[in-house]
DNA sequence: ATAACTAGGACGGGATCTGTCCTAATGCCT
DNA sequence: AGGCATTAGGACAGATCCCGTCCTAGTTAT
């Protein structure tokens, strides 16, 4: 009986759990071995671990053992260090151009990571992240990534922003306001907040915002003004989003086309009585348009865009430059 | 004295883990509420996620309360589902072309995380992933996410692993290996494994791979051929390679050509010499051409490319598909 | 100054945890 | 078919730990 060991059964449990992530199966002797327990106490700690909720799976007879699987509720998720830089890398990468729906999930998620990311991890994530900056957009509206996990941290935490914002004529004022939503649409991002100096709800374009900073001070959430909520986000920033409608013909069938288009520009359509091996995409997007004429020519296939007018003149512009840059 | 609560120990503190990322203050007397435990025992829990490791700073004085900080060690990330989708499609998206260096880590974290994400979540990320698929490459030579993922966990659970091969006559042939590592260089994705029908190590590359998935059967690590394993690899991989040299003329000084060019295309420098206003961009990369021609014309500098010959081809084809498609 | 918070010591009773037995059932390998 | 290693779980006793209830001290914003 040589009584308990030094650690204590929470630490135990967390140990086991990040074991049990490892992609491979765990005998119960060598969990055992790990935690400095009897092979009865690995046991009793796995059926904690249903208990809690997290399904641990077991295999029976000769070399089985035990291994973590999907459930019913996320398990809290033991990352090493350089996976956590992977993720945080990944994650801001993305942060800028994501879709709909994710990116303000996305956000949460790397606000959360960053909270705890260790110093020394730190820096390693702004290398790697100037390393992989991704294409810049032609009107030059990025986001740092951290310009929205202060605010996401901000709106979590319902604490006061301060901020600089440049109006659309270029003119830049301080600002300091409650911010009550982050959200994004297309590939613009809005902050939803009360300006407490103007006295009024505003939304603001994030890639307009600079040097944002929470001060301490917390709030209590106000009302907001037309009934619901909701509609007076979507109102608000439909006001402000710029999206055009764009058609594109491709020479090919839609199948073939469809293949090589990423799905979400939209769904090719065979041209009613047109000539034959030609079929059309129509969508909406508030993309700028290099990125559009991008995705059109990495389709592989020849095309004619029909709308906007701006695509059109794009596309002229990248190609005699490409030509040019062939020597043509 | 109402005896203690039904919730156990290391369940709680797990549960106080979750509630201290959220990014805001939590007080400890609404600690003590939501745990449904007394205020004392807040206090000696938040002692203990200390001696854990885990960072809690407390502000003292009126609405002060406590917050997970960072601190040495990564926490055990506790996400909600959508910020659990929002890392695996952002993971997913980046699998394919991410930086040397993190994306083995990105794809053990992605391997980890959807081992244990729950089935109700698997179809969003499917969904999520299909609207967000990047451009395809010209080759389409991309790799899917599964396969990758399947690959990591029989590395790391030493499973043995089936795979249809395409050789690069395209002929197709089924393997049986011993999967010992996964390594990326550039863009390009590489299965060092010891083939069990061939009785020898082999190197596959990933995008040729198709089908995978691990028996359940393990093996025993056997010993890298020549010397270092490292050095092996290197030099497995360097014979299979094929990245080429680039030389690229960019009209503008270098520091407005740098501003606008991704890092790691490599720096401008002035030519010696030469006209004025003009500047060289060398470097080198396994990048299709294609990927590397949007690159280059999305800077938004008028360019001429030296070499390769395929890079011209490329640049004159795509601008004379723009070209047309502009209508002219 | 007052209020509200963190920080931590002392104490006692009850719950809990662990190791050591034990038996049963399952699957793999020879 | 038989043997072996594994998971699964009951019973028990003793040491340990945990929790709530007191208490005091220190800090900060109002």
């Amino acid at each position: 009986m040589l009584g308990r060991m030094t650690t204590d059964t929470p630490a135990r449990l967390l140990q086991l759990l990040s074991l049990l992530q490892t992609p491979r199966e765990w005998p119960g002797g060598e969990l055992a071995d790990r935690l400095g327990v009897s092979r009865r106490t690995v046991r009793r700690d796995i059926d904690r671990l249903r208990e809690l909720g997290y399904p641990v799976e077991a295999s029976k007879g000769a070399d089985g053992g035990y291994r973590l699987v999907a459930g019913k509720a996320m398990p809290p998720l033991l990352l090493d260090d350089e996976e956590a830089v992977a993720i945080a890398v990944g994650l801001r990468a993305g942060a800028g151009h994501a879709v709909a729906g994710v990116d303000e999930a996305s956000v949460r998620a790397l606000a959360k990571l960053e909270q705890v990311l260790p110093a020394r991890l730190r820096h390693r994530v702004a290398t790697l992240q100037a390393a992989t900056t991704p294409l810049t957009m032609g009107d030059g509206a990025s986001i740092a990534p951290e310009t929205l996990t202060v605010m996401a941290s901000a709106v979590a935490g319902r604490e006061r922003l301060r901020f600089v914002y440049r109006a659309a004529d270029g003119s830049e004022t301080r600002r300091q306001a409650e911010p009550y939503r982050l959200v994004s649409t297309g590939r613009r991002w809005y902050l939803v907040a009360y300006d407490l100096d103007r006295e009024d709800w505003r939304t603001f374009r994030v890639d307009r915002v600079s040097e944002p900073f929470a001060t301490g001070a917390r709030f209590a959430p106000r009302e907001m003004p037309t009934g619901s909520a909701a509609e007076y986000l979507r109102r608000s920033i439909q006001r402000q989003q710029e999206t055009y409608g764009f058609a594109v013909a491709f020479a090919g069938t839609a199948a073939e086309v469809a293949a090589r288009l990423p799905g979400w520009l939209g769904t090719p359509v065979e041209e009613e009585g047109g000539g034959g091996g030609w079929c059309v995409v129509r969508g909406e997007t508030g993309d700028p348009v290099e990125w559009l004429a991008v995705r059109l020519v990495m389709a592989g296939h020849e095309f004619v865009v029909r709308e906007p007018a701006e695509l059109v003149a794009c596309v002229r512009e990248l190609g005699g430059r490409l030509s040019r840059a062939g020597g043509a």
